[in-house]
DNA sequence: GTTTGGAGTATTGTCCGACAATACTACGAT
DNA sequence: ATCGTAGTATTGTCGGACAATACTCCAAAC
């Protein structure tokens, strides 16, 4: 593969590098189904022997596909196997680049208030025993806590983690994959507001509860509409809670941990305003 | 680097191999904003000695978080530049992992049904003179197209295309980049459906000209319910046109070219149409 | 017969070094 | 100030090396 074709009088000029054209030739194996999702990939060396390159320039091409989730290797496995990228892979990128792009906290919620309502109404038309199942224990395991009230130390950051959880179940149980994966990155980005929410507004849980059960009960029963718009008023409570939790929607959201600005437990006092000290640029 | 502690009693066991850590590492500094959007990456060699590692380690790393879309090189240089994954390449993730988990047509059908018609309401509601300048240029730039009528080699493929960008200014003018940024996979999927919507079916194409410029105009008027309801009964259309050209709305999505499943250009008899072998699997 | 143990091989992770091609830089000539 | 040129820096790709460890297979033990 070294290259005496440099000196021909028009030798073709390359335009992209080994490892990309590499890189690209599996990916195009992959997603024609000339490799199977489980099969496992021959070793480096072969590879590099069968494509004429190096095992190195190999290595690269696969550390590409390694990071698209195409490949992934099974615990303790040498070989790499064919896979496909899985929603939190793939929902993680999303939010790495919505957060670079600095999207605000208003668009991400804009963006529920879009699919949620919807998702709702699938899920309460095709309801599936399963799901529902699945759904309900979900909402259930949220009870105790806001029944408890009581605010344990990272407990908040559980019951933020369940309110996205319920969002994942509804999609679930809409059936619909493509809704499911396009909503998780909102979800993924709303996770730290949710945090600061619950944090700082007491009575953010149990609505959060009140709500969800709302919601499942019109799904159980079938009830598309009214899971549509319960859902909506739901999604539109969350906005008016991030007012009172002073949280800013105009400001790039931060997809990390919560960062409550000012203090915290704010009782039923006015809504406070926060100076946020947030990197400036 | 090299480690002397692999003899000692109970050392730390490592979890990832080193060219994962110098990718996360540097997947840290970018999106913590120590390294910012634009700067220029130093190059590998410095890079290997600054984090004790040999450049290939380094190389790695780099194809790593170049296939994420975090690292570029600008035209014609050698220096990585950090940057911000775009659009086309976070969706183009999406698609492919969409595609490997065989979503079906009807799936990603309903998440346009879910999506477009708000985003039409929000471009309405928001409507700024430049967004709604292009847009009105790619409504415009159908229009010829759809009064001729005459069905060119593949003119048919640029018809499909157009459908996809009207999509794409109608979310553009909706000024909102997470939901530009969740329904860009759905009309890179939707692609190749298009594509023989409008090969096969002759009047589709009049048809889609038609709602496009009513859309337009209630965005204009900023009538958000108008716009909502338009593009609803738009996205609508799409799926009688699918069973109409005899696509399978449960088969899974082939985002590369067309495959229609049917007789080809039903009414106007005359129609050279290429058969075009795709594989099958 | 099934499990256990162990030798031998295959494969990855990481390193070292090398070299051609090419982008970048500095400096001197016009 | 502009231009050309020589020298340097950097990437892309290769060759090879070696330790750690997963895999294989066969023989011994229960």
């Amino acid at each position: 593969m070294s290259g005496p074709a440099a000196s021909r009088p028009f030798a073709k000029l390359k335009l992209e590098p080994a490892y990309r054209k590499v890189a690209a030739a599996l990916t195009e194996s992959i997603t024609s189904g000339a490799l199977r999702v489980g099969e496992r990939l021959p070793s480096e060396t072969e590879l590099g022997l069968r494509m004429g390159v190096h095992r190195s320039t190999v290595r690269e091409a696969l550390r590409e596909l390694e990071s698209a989730g195409l490949l992934r290797r099974e615990r303790g496995s040498k070989l790499m196997m064919v896979s496909r990228p899985d929603r939190d892979t793939v929902a993680s990128g999303v939010t790495r680049a919505l957060t670079l792009h600095e999207a605000t906290v208003a668009e991400v919620w804009e963006a529920l208030t879009v699919i949620e309502p919807m998702v709702a109404e699938f899920a309460a038309r095709r309801r599936d025993p399963n799901s529902l199942a699945a759904l309900t224990a979900i909402v259930a395991a949220a009870a105790p806590q806001a029944a408890a009230q009581a605010a344990a130390p990272q407990d908040d950051a559980q019951a933020a983690a369940q309110a996205a959880e319920f969002f994942r179940g509804l999609a679930a149980a809409a059936g619909n994959r493509v809704l499911s994966m396009s909503h998780e990155p909102l979800l993924q980005l709303m996770a730290s507001s949710l945090n600061t929410l619950v944090a700082v507004v007491p009575q953010a849980r149990l609505r959060i509860a009140a709500a969800q059960r709302r919601i499942l009960e019109a799904v159980e029963r079938g009830d598309a509409d009214a899971a549509r718009e319960w859902c909506g008023k739901h999604v539109r409570d969350y906005r008016r809670g991030f007012e009172v939790a002073g949280i800013d929607l105009a400001l790039p959201i931060s997809p990390g941990s919560a960062r409550p600005s000012g203090r915290r437990r704010a009782p039923t006092a006015a809504a406070p305003r926060a100076s946020r000290p947030q990197r400036r640029r």
